[in-house]
DNA sequence: CCTTTTATCTGAACAATGTATAGATAATAG
DNA sequence: CTATTATCTATACATTGTTCAGATAAAAGG
């Protein structure tokens, strides 16, 4: 029996999977309050109620891509960063600067993803397993604070304030920007802005 | 004829007003997603067909209340700003934390509004009238700015880098919170850190 | 004051949506 | 080969946004 049990016409096979895989791709294309459960049934062949013994709900599928795009992201950083290479000063400068980059190109690229990422769908309640602290993407930019600290460019009296600081930065110039009410052009100035404000001068 | 000519049965009035007026209310209450404009007419008690007279549909009706919520966090903003009197350098300090506290204050009070403030049914298109530049939670925000340096508090090197700064930073530490992915109670701290890299100092 | 015109709102209808329930089908286990 | 269980379908329902023809009241003109 192959690996590839593509519609068994009864039985899907992964259809949790594609559930979340074509409610992602729908998403994309048309934002996430225009997404319906029923055109995603639809898109796979199956009917609209086989949705249900996967998701308890709309919102619930809305939730699991949304999650997942939180890996995407921490992906797409990490792939770049590795391209970066070195444990001189200026590669560690490099790979802040980055970090602080791929965020915001990733949200351009696909707003919808970043709309629906911060959305009332992904809300994060106390016990959530999606943290700050074990969250990829916060330890990429510890990580790398880190070594703007070894490296002698970031004081380390500045190193306590620039967590919170760089990541509330980014993400709010990346949010604003998305939300149309900051020109596009004006990020990575701010970056640079944050930089000086740190103390990392080139 | 008296002002309140409240319900003449069939001719409401200012059902423009009552629209936006409910429709605020009920997102408040539910969020966005869940605002339903019938539910809005039949609170006014009017037919659901008699909102096409004065918006186009539910997504202009949720840009009314959302642009109006702008206009309400700046009123905010300027009583709480206008508690804090004097031209030292202390005012000055006292003033720029307020603008920062109160943006943040104002969207855990009503998470809702904020939400569709910065939704994609706020979303500022290049030619939208309410820019940034003239928009008066900016304003105030470079005039504090402006204080601080005039009072010998804030660089005159660093005041360029703090506008932007201060904003996004102000502006992501909240939409994190709200969305889940902070703490509250790191807010006030993350203010000091912004002021610290400033060189704010107390 | 009466008539005409215009602005405002109603009623009914439509397609699409999320969701619940009962039953059909296929895979699995005994 | 049969019984059980997991998976999916069919049908139905209430609710939604939206459209359109027509009713009603207000304003304008005589």
């Amino acid at each position: 029996m192959p690996l590839a049990k593509v519609r068994n016409q009864y039985h899907h096979g992964d259809l949790e999977s594609a559930l979340v895989a074509t409610a992602r791709k729908l998403t994309k294309r048309n934002g996430v309050e225009h997404l319906s459960l029923r055109k995603v049934a639809q898109e796979i062949g199956v009917s609209p109620s086989a949705t249900y013994h996967y998701f308890p709900d709309r919102d619930a599928l809305l939730a699991a891509v949304g999650f997942s795009l939180f890996e995407e992201l921490a992906d797409y950083q990490e792939r770049e960063l590795a391209k970066i290479i070195g444990t001189t000063a200026k590669a560690a400068k490099d790979r802040f600067r980055s970090l602080g980059m791929t965020y915001f190109e990733w949200a351009i690229k696909e707003p919808h993803f970043f709309n629906l990422m911060f959305s009332e769908y992904c809300l994060m309640g106390p016990n959530s397993e999606h943290k700050r602290e074990d969250s990829r993407a916060y330890l990429n930019l510890t990580k790398c604070l880190d070594e703007l600290v070894s490296t002698g460019s970031l004081d380390e009296r500045m190193r306590q304030h620039s967590e919170l600081l760089s990541w509330t930065v980014v993400h709010g110039a990346t949010s604003l920007i998305v939300s149309g009410h900051l020109e596009q052009d004006r990020y990575e100035s701010i970056l640079e802005d944050l930089e000086f404000s740190l103390g990392i001068r080139k």
